[in-house]
DNA sequence: ATCCATAGCGCC
DNA sequence: AGGGCGCTATGGAT
């Protein structure tokens, strides 16, 4: 049954829809009417269609209602309308609606004064129905109609994910934290200055310098400095100052470390996102181009290995922290029906099975080759590499070659589930057929040809890191269910707390350990088989129970 | 006062 | 060397 929602002020709009995806009747209920609608329903898992998960969901996980399922219609028109495998387009009636949110809003015209429906681009409820309406045919029409199927079910299933991670937070010990910043800064500052222990580092620097009044945040003042002292870098990079000999780069590469530490997850950072012992980020699934999620505010995918110490579980709880080893080599193996690829894939550790295969000598040397087969390397060790992988993996090496040529021409490359990249910009375009002209200048062919390779490098990439995303996603979505399924022990759930790319952390009562951890690994492998099939590829997970984040791994 | 680009560095 | 991001501080521009 599918359950059409639209916000309007003060509550929201409600209707069935029947199996033509007609609305039936209309309910107007506030927001905290909605949880015992949903359940009068009788419906066990309605499917919620909604224009935007962030601005309906939130309310309803406050309001302490759950959503099994939805269709996130703004994120999926955002891949209907863009897909290659969309053939026939989206035919909504009110298409302007569903854009990027910036564009939702009236640009530049002014309203008229009587224009009372919604000037803050939320959609009525006759829009959803009738944007539900396209989407479901545009799906139809599609050659590719199971696999965009399972990408906007997986799509939307990750738009909820998205906000009850943020709903239920990490758990995050801030005691521990300002301990750990205590030890490594000093006591806490005043806001606004620095930590004795930066400041005394930023002592030592101007004294090495002869630079008294240096600020060692100011990367021109610093460069100045080192400039004067003979230091002569480019740039005030870390790993350029670790190749100088000189005592000032000792103190200065310890105060930059502290200073990251400090700006970007310090005292001012916990008291901003850190509450009731939950750390609670903003989530934007698919947020990238790739549908790679993307974060604003707390930094969500950015949190620094040192300080996941402070990620401790709840009393009775452990953390399962799970996360898939080298997806990205796997999911090619997969996309490019790579035999001998996915013959690696089935060891645990990926790279080791190149070294056993005998195609590179170590380790190092597989990993180092397979991320410049991924990003475009061309040269250096990796670029040495690529003929050996070429000749033992010619599908794999041969399906991201073309998506690199593909970008370079300026066309558009599409994932396994049917994202599609974007077209590269207009002064791309136009750079591209400047330089083909007899006149062009060499300068400006030179240019051009580059802004290609780069746009190639960016398309190249874009397959294997899109569909790596989408079988995070499946991942995500199928563990989601598995997790409600499991139940509660004495009113605890076992609950996702974290998600990063390609790695997941459950909550969970000590007594479903073995069960979260039996789902994780159950989830990874129906993701594997929703996306690719019975094709052999194998996606290891390394999975650990612990009670502090940084016990992982 | 506010916006924007850049440098630098954290994550995958 | 290469792909994708977010965040902070800085400094110039409006």
């Amino acid at each position: 049954m599918d359950v059409a929602v639209a916000a309007v002020a003060g509550g929201v709009h409600v209707s069935v829809l029947d199996e033509h995806g007609r609305a039936t009747e209309v309910h107007r209920l506030t927001w905290s009417d909605l949880p015992p609608f949903v359940i009068g329903l009788g419906a066990q898992h309605p499917r919620w269609v909604w224009a935007d998960t962030g601005t309906v969901y939130p309310r309803l996980l406050d309001a302490g209602l759950t959503v099994a399922r939805c269709q996130d219609l703004r994120q999926c028109h955002a891949i209907l309308s863009r897909s290659t495998y969309v053939t026939s387009p989206l035919t909504s009636v009110a298409d302007g609606r569903w854009g990027p949110h910036e564009q939702a809003q009236d640009d530049g015209a002014a309203p008229a004064l009587l224009d009372l429906t919604d000037t803050d681009g939320t959609p009525t409820l006759a829009e959803v129905v009738d944007e539900h309406r396209a989407q479901h045919e545009a799906v139809r029409g599609s050659a590719q109609g199971a696999r965009l199927r399972l990408l906007l079910a997986a799509e939307s299933a990750g738009a909820l994910a998205g906000a009850e991670l943020t709903h239920v937070g990490l758990p995050f010990d801030a005691a521990e934290h300002d301990r750990f910043l205590t030890s490594l800064l000093g006591p806490r500052p005043l806001p606004g200055v620095r930590p004795r222990t930066m400041e005394d580092l930023a002592d030592r620097v101007r004294a090495e310098l002869g630079a008294p009044t240096l600020n060692p945040d100011s990367a021109p003042d610093l460069l100045r400095a080192l400039h004067s002292a003979g230091i002569t870098v480019d740039t005030t990079r870390q790993w350029e100052l670790t190749q100088v000999d000189h005592p000032a780069i000792g103190p200065l590469l310890e105060y930059k470390k502290l200073a990251r530490l400090h700006g970007a997850n310090g005292w001012s950072w916990l008291s901003t996102w850190v509450a009731q012992g939950r750390f609670r980020p903003g989530y934007i699934p698919s947020g990238v181009v790739t549908g790679r999620w993307a974060a604003r505010g707390g930094g969500a995918l950015q949190l620094p290995k040192q300080i996941r110490g402070a990620v401790v579980a709840d009393p009775g709880c452990v953390l399962v922290v799970a996360d898939a080893a080298q997806l990205e080599p796997r999911v090619l193996a997969a996309m490019s029906r790579d035999e001998a690829m996915a013959r690696a894939s089935r060891r645990r550790d990926l790279y080791q099975g190149l070294v056993d295969d005998g195609v590179v000598d170590t380790r190092a040397h597989a990993k180092v080759a397979m991320l410049g087969a991924l990003y475009g390397a061309t040269s250096g060790e990796s670029g040495r590499l690529m003929p050996r992988l070429q000749r033992s993996y010619p599908a794999a090496t041969a399906y991201v070659e073309a998506a690199a040529r593909a970008g370079e021409a300026g066309e558009v490359v599409t994932t396994w589930l049917g994202r599609s990249s974007p077209a590269p910009p207009e002064s791309w375009q136009q750079a591209q057929s400047w330089s083909a002209l007899p006149e062009a200048d060499p300068d400006e062919r030179r240019r051009a040809r580059t802004q290609a390779r780069d746009w190639g490098r960016f398309t190249r990439n874009f397959v294997v890191q899109g569909t790596a995303a989408e079988w995070a996603l499946c991942w995500l979505a199928d563990l989601r269910r598995e997790l409600a399924a499991l139940g509660d022990v004495g009113g605890r759930p076992a609950r996702l707390v974290y998600f990063l790319h390609d790695e997941v952390i459950v909550e969970a009562p000590v007594e479903l350990a073995g069960a979260v951890t039996d789902a994780v690994r159950s989830s990874a492998r129906r993701a594997g088989q929703l996306l690719f099939g019975s094709f052999p590829v194998e996606f290891a997970l390394d999975v650990c129970v612990v009670a502090r984040y940084s016990d992982a791994g």
